[in-house]
DNA sequence: AAGACTGATTGATATATATCAATAAACGGC
DNA sequence: GCCGTTTATTGATATATATCAATCAGTCTT
C-alpha cells in the first residue's frame, strides 16, 4: 500500500507548484473541499467521455494518461506522477474528458472539485496566468510529438520514448521498467512486437540494457542521435 | 490584391470573438497598438523559431500553420481564416514560435503586441477565461489529431483533411482547392503520390469530385464513415 | 507561340511495419 | 512448488505506404 499521509495541501511535499501562486485563504479553501481515493495497479481514475468534475492530483504513484481508439488500440499521451495537476482540456470546453486515466503504482489520488480550479483562475490573476503556462507547456508537448508521430520512424520514436521516461518521469537513467511491452508501445503507435524487436536492436548494440531488474540507458548520446534523426 | 480596409478593431467584422470581452477603452488601446501588412501567396508571416513578439490576425486570405521537419517534410496543423487569433504556446513558455505560419491567398494580418495580450489577460478576468477556452480548443483539436494520425490509415486521413476543409475553412461542401496535392498530403501525414491515388478512388466511388475549378463532396455520409472507420 | 517551369498523375518497385502463429519466460494464486 | 494466466520473444508472412521514374497538363514568360 502506499505509505505516508500529508492529508493536506498547505504542507503537501508533492503539491503542484502553481499552488505557491494562492493566497493563505485559497490554499485552504481547496484543502478543505478536496477527496482522496486509493487506486490500485491497472485501476481506472476517470474514463474519456466521462465529465471533468474534478482536477487530479497524484501524491503518490504514477499513471497513465491515454486516448482509447477504435478497436482497444489505446494511444498513451503521457505517464504522470506525483506534482502534476491531471485535468483535460474538456474543462474549458463541452466538460467531458477526452482522455482516459489509469493508475500503473499503487497510487493515490487527490480530487478538487473543477469549479473551485476555474473560481480560482477568475479570483486570482497570478494563477490564471500560471494554469495558462502549464497548458502552454502540455499543448507544445503534444505538438512536437504530432511531428515525432508522423515524421519519425520506428527506432526514433521508441527511442523518444525511452528519453521521455528516463528524463521526465523517472529522473534517472536507471530505472524499473513498470510499463509492458504493449504500453511502451502505445507510447511510441507502433506494435508490441515491434518495440521488442527494436529495444533488442539497442541491446545489441550497447545503448542500453533491458535486462532485470533494471533497465539502463548507457549510450545517451547515441539515442538522442537515434531520437532526432529518426 | 485585397479589398476592402475596415482599419480599426472596433468596427471590424472579422474581429476576433474573444475581443468581446474588452472593455472600450481596452478595445480601444488595443486598436492603438496595431500593426497592420500584406501578404502573397507562399510569403511568410512568420517562422518556427522566432520570437513570440506579436499575436497575428488574418482579417482576410487564408493562412497554413505548418511545423518544419527533418528534411524539408511540413506537417500542417491547421488552415487559419479571418475571426481566429494565432499566436503559439510559446507566448507562456520560452517566448519562441514552434511552428510557422504562411499565406496562401493574397492576406491581410493585424499585428497586435504579445506584451498586450498578456496585459490583457491580467487585467480581465473574461478575456483571460476566454483565451484559456481558445487554447483549450485548439489542444483537444491536436489531441484528437494525435489519435487519428497514429491509428487511422490513408483514406481515413484524407476523409478527414477533406472534412475539415469543408466543415471548418470553406463551411460549404463545394469549394476551390486551393491547396496542392503536396500541401494535403503535409496535413494528412503521407506522400504526395498517395493522396493522388486516394482522391482518384474517392473520385471513382462518386464521393466527391476533384475536377475544376470546383472541388465538392457528394456523399458526406460516406465520408465520415471513412473518417470514422479507417 | 515555343520553351521552361511547376504541379498532377500513373505505374513499377522498395521498404517499413503490422499481423499471425508458435514458443518461452515470468508471475500470481493457493 | 505446481498450474493457469499473462507477458515477452522470435520467425514467417502479409500489407500499407513511400519512393522512384516517367509522362502529362497547365501556366507563365518573353
Amino acid at each position: 500500500m502506499v505509505k505516508g499521509n500529508i492529508c493536506n495541501c498547505v504542507d503537501c511535499v508533492e503539491g503542484w507548484r502553481n499552488f505557491k501562486t494562492l493566497t493563505k485563504e485559497q490554499l485552504a479553501f481547496v484543502n478543505e473541499n478536496r477527496f482522496e481515493a486509493l487506486f490500485k495497479p491497472g485501476e481506472n481514475i476517470f474514463k474519456q467521455g466521462s465529465p471533468t468534475s474534478n482536477a487530479v492530483f497524484l501524491s503518490a504513484g504514477l499513471a497513465k494518461v491515454y486516448m482509447e481508439g477504435q478497436g482497444r488500440k489505446d494511444f498513451i499521451l503521457s505517464i504522470s506522477g506525483p506534482g502534476e495537476m491531471v485535468i483535460g482540456p474538456g474543462l474549458y470546453t463541452d466538460s467531458r474528458h477526452i482522455f482516459s486515466m489509469t493508475a500503473i503504482n499503487d497510487a493515490r489520488c487527490c480530487f478538487i472539485d473543477a469549479g473551485i480550479i476555474k473560481q480560482l483562475v477568475r479570483d486570482n490573476k497570478d494563477f490564471a496566468e500560471a494554469l495558462i503556462t502549464d497548458i502552454s507547456y502540455k499543448a507544445q508537448r503534444n505538438i512536437y510529438k504530432l511531428l515525432s508521430m508522423t515524421q519519425k520512424k520506428m527506432p526514433g520514436r521508441v527511442a523518444e520514448v525511452l528519453l521521455y521516461l528516463a528524463d521526465r518521469v523517472f529522473k534517472k537513467d536507471k530505472f524499473t521498467m513498470i510499463l509492458t511491452r504493449q504500453e511502451l508501445a502505445d507510447m511510441a503507435a507502433m506494435a508490441k512486437e515491434s518495440v521488442v524487436r527494436i529495444l533488442k536492436e539497442f541491446s545489441d548494440e550497447g545503448i542500453i540494457s533491458t535486462g532485470c531488474p533494471e533497465f539502463e540507458i548507457h549510450d545517451k548520446k547515441k539515442l538522442i542521435m537515434i531520437c532526432e534523426n529518426g
